[in-house]
DNA sequence: TTGTAAGCGTTATCAG
DNA sequence: CTGATAACGCTTACAA
C-alpha cells in the first residue's frame, strides 16, 4: 500500500437550527412548529404558511436523536444475513435488499446491514432493546441459532426468511417448498421422463422434507431418492448412489441447485448425457444454476416479492406491537433452461 | 401468493430501565452511572463496583437516542452503492461490505446500506445534517454525481472508493491502476507475446485513462488500442475493430473483465484460441472473469483491504472533523487463470 | 471524587 | 387552534 496526504483543512461546520428558531422566525410557539412539520391537520392555513416560510428561510432540519427520544423509534431495521462468504456475493442476496429497500426507503427506515457472527445475536438484542432498531429481518437463520427465540421472548418486532426449524410463534415468509418440488415432477414428466428419482435436501430441515414430501407426492411414493446437505460434493455423492442403484433412471429432480451442481459431473461422467439420456431440475435459481453445464432448469421462489413483504410485515409490527404472527407463503415458479 | 395467519396474541413489552433507576439502586447520582457506563477514570473502586451491580441487577441498558441527542454522534454510517442491478449481486459488493464491516462492527457503527438513486443524494445529505448519519461511503460515484461535491461543500465526514473524475478535495481510496496495466503487460511478455494490444476503457473515466497509458507505457507506445466503454458490447466491438486492423495480435488486456466477456466471444469467431492464439488479460477480478470462458487471467484489487481502510478514514474524520483530505493507493495484483 | 443542575431538540398533554 | 410546560434519558460543566 502506498499512501500520501494532501494538506487540505477543512472549514468549520454550519451551525445547526432548531425548532425554537424557526419558531422565533415565524412568530409561533414550538408547538406549532412541530405541528406543521408533522403534517398534523389542525393548524391554521395562514400560520402554517407562515411556519413552513420560516423553515424554508432557516433551512430546518429536525433533529431525529430528539425526536427518536421522545417518540421511542430509531426508524431502522437490520437485516440479519448468515455470515458464510458466498452468501453476500450471491445475487439472491442482491434481490433480497433490493425487495426489502422498495418498501424500508420510502418508509424513511434506515436499513442496516448486520451478519450472524460471534455475538452478533447480543447485538441485535441490544440495539433492539436500546432504541436503536426497531426490528430486524432475519435470512436463513440456521437451525440451532437461537437468535429468532430470544427475539420473540423479547417481544421485538422480527420476520424469517423461511419457516424456522422448531415451531416457534414467529412471522414468517416462505415458499410454497411442495409445490415447488411438485412443479419439477410435473415438467419432468412433461419432458416424457418416466423413471424418475430425487435427490433430497437435509431430512432435518424444514425445507429439506418438504420438497422431498412434495416431489414424492407428485412423482410416486415409490420414487426413489437418495439424501444430500445441501451441498456440492453431497449433490455428488448422492448422484453416484443413486445411479448405483437406479441406472435407468432418465429425470432427477435435486433439491438445491447446489447439489445439482455436484450432481451434473458424476451424470457425464457415467456416460449420460444431459438432458438427452436424464433431464435434471434443480431448485432455488441460485447463482449456481447458471453456473452448471447445461445450465439448469430450476424452481424459483419470488425473492424481490418475498423481501418486500417480509419488510411489510416487519412495518406492520413495528407500527402495531400486537399484530398476531403470521406465515405468508408463495408460489415457486419454474425456470426452464437447458437441463431438461 | 397463499397467506393465512394464526392467531397468536403477544404479550406485553417488558418496562425499560433507566439511568435514574440504576442510580437510585446504587445509592448514588445519575451522573456517577453515568461516568461507570462510559468508564470514565476517576470513579472510586466501590463505587464503581456497587453501580455495575446495580446495572446487571436491573438490566439497564443506556438509551442510545438520548445518547446521541447529547453526543450528537449518530453511531451509524452509510455505505452509498450504484443502483445498477448488477452490483448488488456482485461478488465485488460482497467483499466490501465485509472490509467495511471488520472495521464498524468492533467500532459499534451501524453500517446503513443505501443505493444511489433519485432523491437519494438527498436523503444522505439530509441524515447527515439531521444528525442519523456520521458520515458515508460512496462506491462507484459517477462522472456526474453530484453528491460528492455536496458533500465536501457541507464538511460531511466521506470517503470515496476511487479517485472522483472531477478534482475535488476528498478523501479516497484507490488501487494504482498504472501498475496494475504494467502487471498485465509484463505477464502477456512473460507467456511469450510479442504484438500486444489493449482494449481501453473510456477515456473520460480516471480508471479508462490510467489503464491505458499503464499498459502503453509498459508495452510501447506504439502498442494498437481501441476504446471500449467499459460494456460486454463494447468490448465486442472494440475487439472486432482491434482484429481488423491488427489481425496479427497475440496478446490482449482489455481494461475491463466486462469487456474481456464480450471480446472473447469475437476472437473465438475469428478461429483465433485462447491462450493459444491469443492471450487476454482482464482488469478488475469480478464475477464476469469466472464467466469467461476461457476463466479469466485478470488484475486484481485487494477490495476487502481498501474497503476496510475507507472504514478507517471515515471513522478518522469523524472523530477528528479536521482531518485533511487524504488519498490511500493500494497496489493490485495479477490472478492467473487460463486465458493466458 | 461526587452530586447538582443545566441542557440536548423534540413531542405530547392540557389549558386557554 | 394555539401555547405553556412537562417529559424523553442521557452527558457534562460546575460546585462542593
Amino acid at each position: 500500500m502506498v499512501g500520501y496526504k494532501e494538506v487540505v483543512p477543512r472549514r468549520p461546520m454550519t451551525r445547526r437550527v432548531t425548532l425554537e428558531e424557526v419558531a422565533r422566525a415565524a412568530g409561533v410557539s414550538r408547538a406549532t412548529v412541530s405541528r406543521v412539520v408533522n403534517g398534523v391537520a389542525s393548524v391554521d392555513e395562514n400560520i402554517r404558511h407562515a411556519v413552513e416560510e420560516a423553515i424554508s428561510d432557516t433551512g430546518y432540519l429536525p433533529n431525529l436523536a430528539a425526536r427518536s427520544l421522545v417518540t421511542r423509534r430509531a426508524d431502522a431495521v437490520a437485516l440479519v444475513l448468515p455470515d458464510e462468504d458466498r452468501v453476500l456475493g450471491d445475487p439472491f442476496f442482491g434481490r433480497v435488499v433490493r425487495g426489502v429497500m422498495t418498501v424500508t426507503a420510502p418508509a424513511g427506515l434506515h436499513l442496516v446491514l448486520t451478519t450472524t457472527g460471534v455475538g452478533t445475536g447480543e447485538q441485535v438484542v441490544s440495539d433492539l432493546s436500546r432504541g436503536r432498531l426497531d426490528g430486524v429481518i432475519l435470512i436463513h437463520t440456521s437451525r440451532n441459532d437461537p437468535l429468532p427465540g430470544r427475539l420473540v421472548d423479547g417481544h421485538h418486532p422480527v420476520v424469517l426468511s423461511a419457516r424456522p426449524p422448531s415451531p416457534l410463534p414467529i412471522t414468517y415468509v416462505d415458499v410454497h417448498q411442495i409445490s415447488g418440488a411438485a412443479l419439477a415432477a410435473q415438467h419432468l414428466r412433461h419432458v416424457g421422463r418416466t423413471r424418475l428419482a430425487t435427490i433430497a435436501g437435509p431430512q432435518d430441515t424444514p425445507a429439506g422434507q418438504d420438497r422431498l414430501r412434495g416431489f414424492l407426492a407428485a412423482a410416486g411414493t415409490g420414487t426413489p431418492w437418495a439424501d444430500g446437505d445441501f451441498t456440492m460434493a453431497g449433490g455428488e455423492t448422492a448422484m453416484t448412489r443413486l445411479l448405483a442403484d437406479h441406472p435407468g433412471v432418465d429425470g432427477v429432480f435435486v433439491a438445491s441447485d447446489l447439489m445439482a451442481r455436484g450432481a451434473l459431473p458424476v451424470l457425464r461422467r457415467a456416460g449420460r448425457r444431459v438432458p438427452e439420456d436424464v433431464a435434471v431440475v434443480g431448485f432455488d435459481d441460485s447463482s449456481a444454476a447458471l453456473d452448471c453445464d447445461p445450465p439448469l432448469t430450476t424452481v424459483r421462489q419470488p425473492t424481490e416479492d418475498m423481501a418486500a413483504e417480509m419488510a411489510r410485515l416487519l412495518v406492520r409490527q413495528i407500527e402495531h406491537p400486537d399484530t398476531p404472527v403470521a406465515a405468508v407463503i408463495f408460489q415457486p415458479t419454474l425456470v426452464v433452461r437447458h437441463s431438461t
